[in-house]
DNA sequence: GCCAACGTTGGC
DNA sequence: GCCAACGTTGGC
């Protein structure tokens, strides 16, 4: 059992659509180290902290769990998309997707602020220098403090 | 394999 | 919109 931290721009799909929708693909994932994350260690039942970047309130909104296996995502392969993939080809698609299913949202965002402000948090990837992955390992004692203490 | 140029991420 | 800190591309 694996916790993860995962971070959407909200303008494009936020805590409140994943709600909605209940269970959702997360697609879209074009950077190697995320995807081998994702490939290699992403298993169902792991935890998943949802984080909002590149807004007004950056910072960690609520929860989810991982309920599928890794599977090719197929975006890469829809020359419309966005995240379309000149180079992989389905005998050897190159990124992969996973669903995720809503847990909760915080009544109260915690902020990277905060988190920044928590001498404990430190080591966290997600304040590390240069840590622009969209999908990172969290340990399960950084877990546990967030939803302990935090939400 | 090196590395310059370019593109992207994401906080501020 | 700015810019630091990456990652990717492609010529050599």
């Amino acid at each position: 059992m694996n916790y993860w931290l995962v971070k959407t721009e909200p303008s494009e799909f936020s805590i409140t659509d994943l709600q909605q929708e209940k269970i959702t693909r997360w697609d879209g994932i074009r950077n190697y180290q995320a995807r081998n994350f994702i490939r290699d260690k992403m298993t169902v039942g792991d935890g998943v902290l949802v984080y909002h970047s590149s807004c007004s309130d950056v910072g960690i909104v609520g929860t989810a769990v991982v309920c599928s296996t890794p599977y090719t995502d197929p975006l890469q392969f829809d020359s419309s998309s966005r995240y379309f993939s000149e180079k992989s080809k389905p005998e050897k698609p190159l990124w992969v997707a996973i669903d995720i299913e809503f847990k909760s949202v915080f009544p109260k965002l915690i902020s990277l602020k905060m988190i920044k402000a928590d001498k404990r948090f430190e080591e966290m990837m997600l304040v590390k220098k240069g840590a622009r992955l969209s999908v990172m390992p969290v340990s399960s004692e950084h877990w546990n403090m967030l939803l302990n203490e935090y939400s």
